[in-house]
This record gives C-alpha cells, structure tokens and sequence, in this order.
DNA sequence: TTTTTAAAAATGAACGTTCATTCTTTTATT
DNA sequence: AATAAAAGAATGAACGTTCATTTTTAAAAA
C-alpha cells in the first residue's frame, strides 16, 4: 500500500485549484491569492511547494501532461498490429480527454498559449514516442500513409481535443456511437 | 479609391499590436502600455478607440475572424460540386492560416482560452455558415459521411490550426506538396 | 491669404487597485 | 525544547484606467 504524506495531499489541492482556476479564467486571471484559498492554504505556503506562479503552472503542466501519456498507452503492447494498437492508444486518449476534462483542457490551454515554458513543452512531449514508433511502422507495413508524424498527430489526435472543447461548452455530447465515428476519421485519414 | 482616415490607422496600428504582443506574450503578459508604446501612442489614446482591455480583445478578435472567413469563401460559389466547393474553401483556409501567420495564431489562442467574451466567441463563429450549408449538400448527395458539423469541423480545419501552430515554431515547413498531402487527409476522413 | 477660435485628438503623469512574493509571528511536530 | 511547517500581514512593483493639460485640426473671420 501507498501511503500519501500531509504535504503531498496538500500539493496536490493545489495542482487541483491551479488547473480548475485556470481552465476558468485563464492563468491571467488567477491570483495567487485564489489558488490558496481554494486549495485551503495560504498564500505563502505555495511558496514552500513551488518557487513561483510560473513554475507552479510548469510543474503542473508536465504531471497533467505524464498523466496524461500514461493513460494513453495502459494495456498497449507493440506486439499488437498497427490497426490494433492505434485503435486501443487512440481509444484510450480519447478516453481521457473525455472523462478526465479538467485535466484535458489545462492541457489544451497550454498548448495553445505561452502559458508554460518552452522547455516543459519539450517535456511533456518526450512521452509520445511509443505512437511514434508505432506510425512507423506502419508506415513499412504500408499500413499508414507516409505522412510526417505532425501531419498523422494532426489528423488523428488533435481533433480530438476540439470534440473535448466543445463538449465541456455543452456544444456537444459525447457519446459510444459518435466517439465510434470519430475514431473512423481519424483512421480513414492516416489509412492506406 | 478609398481614403483611411488618420485615426483608422492609428486603430490599425492598435490592432496589429494587440495580435503580436498577444501572440508572443499571452494575453496576460501585455500590458496597454506595450501595446501603446508598440503603436506609437500613449496609454490612453487607447481609450479613445476601445472601451478597455476586454473591448479591444474582443474587438480585434471578431475583426480578424471575419477577414479569416472572407478569405475562407473567396472565390467559392454554392453552384460547385461538393468535393470542387470543399477543396476551395479548405485550401482557402489553409493559405489564410499557413500565409497569414499573426492572424491565425491569435485565432487559435482565443479559440482556446477564455480570453474574449462568449458573445464575441458567438459572433465569429456566425460566418462560417456556407461552410455547414456545403457540408449538408454533401450529405444528401452521399459524398460525405453522415456526420455532426463538429465532428467534419475536427477532422478537416481543426487540423490546420496545428500545423500552422508547428510551423510558426519552425518545427516543419509546410510546402504545396504536403500541403496537398494534408488535404487529402482531411478529404479521406469524411468522405464517403 | 492670413489670423482667430473653438473643438477634437492625443498626451504624460497620476491614481487606486491588484498581484506575486517576502517577512515575521504563530502553530504543529519530533 | 528545538525545529519545521504554515499562517497572515506587509511590501513593492506593475497594471488598467482616468484626469488635467497640451497639441493638432479645421473652420470662420478678417
């Protein structure tokens, strides 16, 4: 068993405010002040934490974002066929991106502003590799059309934050049929 | 021939400074004062153009909206066939995006931040309609699979945002030829 | 054409507020 | 009792916005 000590429970009422304050009102609009009253502390105990409003939003950044890639390759194996394994990481991002919202829109808000540092960008990326090497190989089976991964990731990731953006607006719903069909485009678009 | 009064430019130069502070340094990090200073201007002679901060977003961003959708349908008409309408208005996009590079950028931060308004968020989506129109024709006439705007809008422009997001941080260069590419990919994923 | 005058546009400095961060004191832990 | 953790109040800087004043513009009068 995994016991959690007082500090890290406290450390993460605080990565939680940061990310619900943020997705709220944008990191220009929350306070220091905010995050501690929310996470029931006070402000200068985000200081013993974090060492200041930019690295409490990195660090941030770069746990939601491992979260995240964990999420996105659990009970992937590369011994599965290309059209498996994409369905299952595809399937499994699309997963979290609609279940685990708060955390999926931080994510989409960082990625879309100078919010985070260049360097924790750099980061947070490093953990996709597993779908880099899978679309290679595809791409020698002929499975995948020889696109640059920017352009697969594009096509068949991407658009999946957009459905999670417009579901938490109330725009749409998500459910097993259309998550079905989006998985299909997604996979027309890269398929040979 | 058309005259542009004094102070129109003096709003221009307002506006392009907004898109390139906003861009490079988050809405949060640019204070009026740089936006002024960047327009040649005091703190405020902004005030005699925008009501305040959250005005002159909103106001900027509805603006830049609407010459994206100009561009978007420039030369389409409703008399092409689906696929001829569809890769015109996509290609459109796609050189607003990938040419226009300032523009689009800030599009992208708005569409993923809190950082206008709901209202003027509305307001720009409005203009897009023959873009829905065309994909309701291609419906009825089997061209295209039977999908919700939101889930067609993912797979074919979504996807562009990011591409012209990677290339502004010169992580690929985009040229006709996987541009093209990129086309087709949008193409496959919904057509029937 | 030159001078006068009133309005409009623009300014720089100043104000009040908010915020991130630090400092000193209090509380909890060992 | 000694040390570490946490708190709240304090601080200084930065910001959005306004205000009192100057500069520019353009029309009217000479």
């Amino acid at each position: 068993m995994s016991t959690i000590s007082k500090s890290q429970i406290k450390r993460d009422a605080l990565v939680k405010a940061t990310i619900n304050l943020v997705n709220n009102n944008g990191f220009h609009a929350t306070p220091m002040s905010k995050i501690a009253k929310m996470a029931n502390v006070s402000p200068a105990t985000i200081y013993l934490y974090f060492e200041n409003k930019q690295d409490l939003v990195n660090q941030v950044y770069i746990e939601v974002k491992s979260a995240f890639t964990n999420y996105a390759f659990k009970d992937y194996s590369p011994d599965m066929t290309v059209e498996e394994g994409f369905e299952m990481i595809w399937k499994n991002i699309a997963d979290f991106k609609l279940s685990e919202v708060e955390e999926a829109l931080f994510l989409s808000q960082c990625d879309n502003t100078p919010m985070v540092d260049e360097d924790s960008r750099q980061e947070g990326l490093k953990h996709l590799q597993p779908l880099l090497n899978l679309w290679e190989r595809g791409k020698k089976e002929k499975k995948i059309k020889p696109l640059s991964p920017y352009i697969l990731y594009a096509y068949t990731i991407y658009p999946v934050a957009f459905l999670m953006n417009m579901q938490q607006r109330k725009i749409i719903q998500m459910n097993k049929e259309n998550l079905e069909e989006a998985y299909k485009a997604a996979w027309d678009s890269i398929k040979l």
